[in-house]
DNA sequence: CTTGGAAAGTCAACAAGGCTGACATAAGAT
DNA sequence: ATCTTATGTCAGCCTTGTTGACTTTCCAAG
């Protein structure tokens, strides 16, 4: 049913050999291999502090967005407010995250990371993007330009205006 | 320490903007959130099964390596066995894979999906396959091209191992 | 032939991090 | 005054990872 005979490609004027089963199969088992060497370096730093990957994700979205709300933060991670909550509580007893109520809405708390929860982004953000650099470079200007495009077609709608969002400032 | 100033991209002969920590910042976000866009049509299908991502992996793996061992695959999941035989034992009390005692060696215990794994297996994969499809139709063939490039070169150099051995046969 | 060690399986216990449901509180909105 | 929203919290459950200990099977080296 999924398989797109070579004939195909005279469909178009080029060549569709790339979207064949076997080339979306590599496509896939490079997304796995490569996701965990994503996260290979910064588990290893949380681990020594007793964190896990969740707790990285929030501390990465509140540097990125200081002062982020509870609210915003669960729609960008996607996880239910019980998850988010006792990943937040850890953060803040540690005096990694600080919560301040809202100044208009005080319902509201907006969330910013300390001088420590700073420190430790830095340490999981320096190893994480020592990684992306050397991948970068070994691929060049042209396939990181490539790498991003595909993975933006990728996301589902909601998370690509996350995406944008959150990217839209600086270059 | 991590930053890199506009002006190092003299140094080489093409520019190194996308090698600023903003560019990595996005890269990294950009692999999070299609990451989650990756996963998210075969997660619904498991869902309905009672199966979750571990058995999606074990499916996947024992499909393109039919016949593999469990050791092989545990070195390719880097999980511990207790973790890995906790899911193949529910799929094969389903019917879904079949574990052959080796020939030479009968220690060994040789993995194959029977009819049902395949159509589990199939299922599964279409869905996935059918967002990778979109996604490459939509960035087309140079950018997929950069796209596995990078995502290669992110791999820790066993997985990329793996993934080569695994993705050898055919085109 | 015996024994060492590798491959596999199993049991128990535990932790992280998802989930649901129920409920409490504060405060904005109507 | 009441409805709704934002947040926090308690309890309980599930999946999927971990370690450690132990058994069975069986190849291979002595």
């Amino acid at each position: 049913m999924a398989q797109i005979a070579p004939a195909v490609a005279q469909k178009s004027g080029e060549s569709l050999l790339f979207l064949t089963d076997e080339q979306l199969r590599k496509g896939i088992e490079a997304m796995f291999f490569a996701y965990r060497g994503f996260t290979a370096d910064p588990d290893r730093i949380l681990e020594e502090k007793g964190y896990g990957r969740a707790h990285h994700r929030a501390i990465h979205f509140i540097h990125r967005a200081p002062g982020t709300t509870v609210n915003n933060l669960l729609s960008i991670l996607g996880v239910t407010k019980q998850s988010l909550n006792r990943v937040l509580r850890s953060l803040i007893e540690d005096g990694l995250v600080e919560s301040r109520v809202g100044h208009r809405d005080k319902r509201e708390r907006h969330l910013y990371l300390t001088e420590a929860g700073l420190e430790l982004e830095h340490q999981l953000s320096d190893a994480q993007r020592a990684r992306m650099r050397d991948a970068y470079r070994a691929a060049g200007p042209a396939a990181v330009a490539g790498f991003r495009q595909v993975l933006e077609a990728m996301m589902d709608p909601e998370m690509r205006r996350h995406f944008h969002r959150i990217t839209e400032r600086g270059a």
